[in-house]
DNA sequence: CTTACGGCCTGTACGC
DNA sequence: TGCGTACAGGCCGTAA
């Protein structure tokens, strides 16, 4: 499911109701999600004050009072749904895995059904060297990404530019439709070999990524299937797609006469247009 | 070392 | 209606 602009936007939603607030009660209801929750897991949460909520590529970083961080990623179908107080509670579902109830009486609740996603601790102080983030790439709106980072990352790369964009070693946080979009907003076509993007392609290619990722935060991202973010409201970028889910349409780039075709690449589909996109 | 592929898990949409 | 198949926003381990 969520991309970079969806983890923001849940970021967003999350962040007024967990910074500065102590969690009263932790209750997990399996032993795990993608991987299993550490031994200590509820035990090192309870009672714990968050003091700031931050994203790094698709993760939230809960960093606690401890100078531990709680890891969370939302895998494909993960999402958490909030409930204030006095508020009639959910009732739990099969797929309700976590709840954090914190002293202002907000419960929030993580939901996964495919149960991608996960949630573990880092060690004190050494969230950015766990090794779930440590091999992370370039932080799109950080201000790293330029021209010339992305021909230094993308120079040794014997892969179709599409699936290097997927790599998030490479740029961290990209995920299939925003790869589809920011090449199309480029220019550039997904089965370009990585290592010929650089010079004013590369340019290009950086102020697409960053652009795409910009306007779909600006959007709340995008609401597929069951996505919404954290307060609820859906997303609405989903209709300002240019060739993501819209195989055989028009191409919507001004004066290109192409039709976008959706391909595989890697087991994963692409939608791209072969008029406008070389 | 790099790259390609199958698997993880469930839900949904679609064709017959 | 029911069943089978394909596909879905991500990532990792393994094989080549």
């Amino acid at each position: 499911m969520p991309e970079l602009p969806e983890v923001e936007t849940v970021r967003r939603g999350l962040a007024p109701h967990l910074e500065g607030q102590r969690l009263v009660r932790v209750q997990v209801r399996r032993a795990g999600l993608r991987i299993p929750f550490p031994p200590d897991f509820v035990q090192a949460l309870t009672g714990q004050r968050v003091t700031q909520l931050e994203r790094r590529a698709k993760y939230l970083l809960a960093h606690l009072e401890t100078q531990r961080t709680l890891i969370m990623h939302l895998g494909m179908s993960g999402r958490f749904t909030l409930t204030a107080p006095g508020r009639p509670m959910a009732e739990t579902g099969p797929h309700d895995h976590v709840q954090i109830d914190t002293e202002a009486g907000m419960r929030i609740a993580y939901t996964d059904p495919r149960r991608f996603g996960v949630m573990t601790l880092s060690d004190p102080g050494a969230a950015a060297q766990h090794k779930l983030l440590r091999d992370l790439g370039i932080e799109p709106l950080s201000g790293a990404l330029s021209g010339p980072a992305l021909t230094g990352a993308l120079k040794s790369r014997r892969t179709a530019l599409k699936a290097a964009l997927l790599d998030q070693r490479i740029v961290a946080g990209i995920g299939n439709i925003y790869a589809c979009e920011a090449l199309h907003r480029a220019g550039l076509s997904p089965r370009r070999l990585s290592c010929t993007v650089n010079g004013v392609r590369a340019a290009r290619l950086a102020d697409a990524i960053r652009s795409v990722l910009t306007d779909a935060i600006a959007a709340g991202g995008s609401s597929l299937r069951d996505y919404v973010g954290a307060d609820g409201t859906l997303g609405y970028f989903q209709y300002s797609f240019s060739v993501y889910d819209r195989a055989a349409t028009p191409c919507p780039k001004p004066r290109c006469k192409g039709t976008i075709e959706r391909i595989t690449q890697g087991g994963r589909s692409t939608f791209y247009c072969g008029r406008c996109q070389k």
